[in-house]
DNA sequence: ACTTATGTGGATCGCTGATCCGAATAAGCC
DNA sequence: GGCTTATTCGGATCAGCGATCCACATAAGT
């Protein structure tokens, strides 16, 4: 990659980092080309949709989601993992305003930039459950996909200003709900 | 309300109903209006808003399930009438997709059309919660806006294509996490 | 310094919801 | 039935969106 093109790139990826957090992922990408002083045409080349942008910015979280999952899984309880975890993942989106929707939208897509990051949280979550369940001490009547669901719920519930404040105390009665006594 | 008036406004409603069924409360305001033979300002002139459009083409719905928590309040008891309740709440969103979102917004947009319906609907809730939490059968740590959200984030789950088969799944298991054994 | 392959961004397209205002028309009156 | 007037209508227009095209600029390799 050219030279220019690489400084172009990093700095789209820093300005789009703010300017999301500022206004969600819903941003305009044309107020986004703006602020880094560059054409509209340019964002779209490096990104060419709003989920690849949103692959690039937030590769890193996922990684280090999914890292906390593999390490929780020999570092604690297996109830305490899959709760410590569910947590984490709900206090993560809470930074990317709207991205739930997108990870829904995602991970039945097979075509979408943000597919293959979706499917591998979900897998690292149905292992931290599957443990759970074999010690006994979590339902055996959810599997990966209600467990995403759930967290994927209780994020969207964070989204919204208006039930955010219940986002934190609702993660644990749902926890509560999986895990067993 | 002129005779004209009056049945433009009925057909827009009745086209607006389908034009949402099949695509989503997100459907283009223009494709209602063109499906509807009229122009896209007739359609604006008489719900000025997406919201105010789907106010009034839900406000039946709105009512009969506040009508149906009056009745579950003393048909049933305490723990049925709300489990049955929230479980038509769920069942009901999942005729208009992404009428979730817009319920979200809605109630705490006091400026929003849909704002009144959904405190009322909320209320309606809380009522059929807190008569179950005096006959000591629901958890006494939620509060109604904790079991709007509840409910707002499993509708949103009906939304999702990928998630919405867990859907009925998870409502169980949220209500046995509300309901005391 | 020159050539070439790469990157850029203004212009444009089709779409969205919002607004304006001249034309059409229903309702009320004589 | 014909006239007047207040109401309603909808084509035209605007600013915004993401997507695309292509003449131009520029970094990299010789």
């Amino acid at each position: 990659m050219r030279a220019d093109a690489r400084k172009n790139r990093d700095h789209l990826l820093a300005v789009a980092g703010s300017a999301i957090t500022e206004q969600g992922v819903d941003v305009s990408l044309r107020d986004i080309a703006r602020r880094a002083d560059v054409g509209l045409a340019t964002l779209l080349r490096h990104f060419p949709t709003r989920e690849a942008l949103l692959d690039a910015l937030l590769r890193a979280s996922f990684e280090e989601l999914t890292a906390k999952a593999d390490e929780l899984e020999t570092a604690s309880s297996p109830e305490d993992a899959l709760a410590s975890w569910l947590r984490d993942c709900v206090a993560w989106t809470t930074e990317y305003r709207g991205v739930t929707e997108l990870m829904a939208a995602a991970i039945d897509d097979a075509e979408s930039a943000l597919h293959a990051a979706c499917v591998t949280l979900r897998a690292a979550g149905a292992r931290l459950l599957t443990r759970a369940q074999s010690a006994g001490r979590a339902r055996d009547d959810i599997d990966g996909v209600d467990l995403f669901a759930l967290i994927a719920a209780l994020a969207w519930i964070g989204d919204q200003p208006s039930l955010a404040p219940r986002a934190g105390h609702l993660v644990d009665v749902v926890t509560g709900a999986i895990l067993t006594k």
